[in-house]
RNA sequence: CGCGGGAUGGAGCAGUCCGGUAGCUCGUCAGGCUCAUAACCUGAAGGUCGUUGGUUCAAAUCCAACUCCCGCAACCA
């Protein structure tokens, strides 16, 4: 369907860290970056949706070579296996930047020059307590004593005294304007990491050490060929290669700035303080927003690892469960930005109760119906009250309710508003009770269905981007055509007697979502 | 005084910003229906919303103090 008119939309995952496997976690994420994509793709937005991998750094060049091999090479592997999930999640990106790649490089070197014009690096020498773990230096004062009297970071991880040149971001200089932009509500959310990020630049802020001497394995520094890039300048700096920086590309007219970044909570401080600041310096637009969501625990709230054997691959999951199956509980069960808790059990239920035992029967018993007591044949029909009424309901969750609740990224009570329509259309169903109506007044049997008929073609075309590929399914069952499942179309009023003039007769409907069964070895 | 999150019927959560009949899902019990994916619909039982004090006509919601739990974070980042 054609659009008036095409307001862009960048969006954006966090580049993951790849030297583990994708894990739950970083499906999560995509996930909800995707059907934010594929939600303002259906509201008629130009969207440019970017994920990837940000390789660079000590720990991935260690890792590399306890194996013996090249960072590179290590690289290569593992940025695979996030495509691969990517892949299998129905992930619709439009790249999937690698920061090995040429294009990066050439970015992350173009923001540190504009950076260095600006004023706002200069060579120092940096000594103090280096945690590899954290890729940060922390003060004497903030160190804890571990168990054998050793030194260990905040976090409790090993620290050594490292000494080396290095450049510094003059990021104290930003404070002021940092700390006014973080303020305004919309840039930073959810609004409690808004205030902590608030009171972390309160407390002032420090000069940042950007480049390293240690290892190689990195963006180098322009004119100092011994240094790399600290891995926060050119990790976040992808937002622009992705379009095309420096170049003034037709994309970075467009897309930049980002209208979402995505990201965990646990980066927060990187993208709402040390971003801003970069692209003030190299005298950039500043992204509209930044959510920090949270995270997913295993059932019971605990954090999930390996040792605790409760680690979950999310393509495992996709194979189990389904994707639909997977991405609908991912964004209906946990409240976007607060952190939940995953279960195969919890899958299951949710799955079943409402895609599966609610939506998914609801379209089955009403194509069914169809099918069998109308031939499959559609025909023009007058509404009564009460069939007004459930369709005025269910097009205000559609078009109203979930589009409000999504653009807020309050996925799981967009999600909760249509589901309450599609109770409401079981209801509806009982109510008027149409196997009745087939012996007592088939006329009105027909009106009855064919309304139904309409409601479920809103609620498909509402659920997209949560569920893309069963909702795909129904609406190909239901002769939808696929260039009118935009949300534009909800408000078109003439789609169903165009359905009725096509001749178009329902085949014998197909099951969307069966019920999921727990996997027997999944117990524990 | 490190930081953050949480405590609401059996379980999991929403509501807390902007006080005013405590809501949802799962589970349990009873009833209805039979079109449909052993599903759907209706009703019921079950909570003095962690504790104490305060403000108020009124507090899960605001204020103060306290108790307890969890995490510091995603593969060993």
């Amino acid at each position: 369907m054609a659009h008036a008119e095409q307001t862009p939309y960048y969006i954006t995952t966090a580049i993951s860290y790849p030297n583990g496997k994708p894990h739950i976690g970083h499906a999560y994420e995509a996930i909800a970056a995707d059907v934010m994509a594929r939600f303002q793709r259906l509201r008629g937005r130009k969207v440019r949706f970017q994920t990837g991998t940000d390789e660079h750094g000590l720990k991935m060049a260690r890792k590399a070579e306890e194996q013996g091999r090249t960072a590179r090479d290590l690289a290569d592997e593992m940025a695979g296996y996030f495509q691969e999930m990517c892949a299998a999640l129905n992930v619709s990106h439009d790249r999937f930047i690698r920061t090995v790649e040429e294009d990066h490089h050439r970015a992350s070197q173009a923001i540190w020059r504009r950076m260095e014009e600006a004023g706002d690096l200069y060579l120092d020498r940096y000594e103090g307590w280096y945690s590899v773990r954290d890729e940060a230096y922390y003060d004497e004062s903030e160190l804890v004593e571990g168990e054998g009297g050793e030194k260990l970071s905040p976090q409790g991880t090993p620290v050594e005294w490292t000494v080396e040149e290095s450049w510094f971001f003059r990021l104290s200089k930003y404070q002021d304007r940092v700390l006014e932009w973080l303020k305004a509500p919309g840039n930073v959310e959810p609004a409690s990491r808004r205030n902590e990020m608030i009171a972390f630049v309160e407390q002032g802020l420090r000069d940042l050490s950007v480049s390293r001497t240690s290892f190689d394995w990195g963006v180098k520094v322009p004119g100092s060929d011994n240094h790399v890039m600290y891995v926060w300048v050119d990790a976040l700096t992808n937002y622009l290669t992705g379009l095309g920086f420096p170049d003034e590309t037709d994309n970075m007219r467009n897309f930049w700035p980002a209208d979402l970044h995505l990201i965990g909570k646990d980066i927060v401080r990187f993208h709402t303080i040390y971003w801003p600041a970069f692209l003030m310096s190299a005298d950039l637009p500043l992204p509209k927003a930044v959510f920090g969501h949270g995270f997913l625990l295993a059932r019971g709230g605990e954090k999930m690892s390996k040792s605790l054997g409760n680690v979950v691959d999310p393509l495992d999951l996709a194979e189990t469960f389904g994707v639909d199956a997977v991405r609908y509980f991912l964004m209906r069960e946990v409240a976007f930005g607060q952190d939940g808790s995953y279960s195969p059990e919890a899958i299951v239920t949710r799955a079943n109760a409402e895609l599966a035992n609610s939506f998914g029967n609801l379209a089955q018993r009403t194509l069914s119906m169809i099918f069998k007591n109308m031939g499959g044949r559609l025909a023009l029909f007058e509404t009564a009250d009460s069939d007004n009424k459930l369709l005025a309901e269910v097009a205000e969750a559609c078009g109203n309710l979930l589009p409000s609740e999504f653009e807020k990224l309050a996925f799981s009570s967009g999600i909760e508003a249509w589901m309450r329509s599609v109770y409401a259309c079981n209801q509806y169903v009982d109510e008027q009770a149409p196997w009745t109506l087939k012996k007592t007044d088939p006329e009105r049997m027909k009106v009855v269905l064919q309304t139904l008929f309409v409601a479920l073609r809103d609620l498909a075309i509402a659920i997209q981007p949560v569920v893309p590929e069963k909702a795909a399914v129904l609406l190909d069952q239901m002769g939808v055509p696929a260039d009118e499942r935009d949300y534009a179309n909800l408000s078109d009023t003439d789609w169903f007697s165009r359905l009725v003039e096509s001749g178009f007769t329902l085949e014998k409907p197909q099951g969307v979502f069966p019920r999921l069964e727990l996997p027997a070895e999944a117990e524990g």
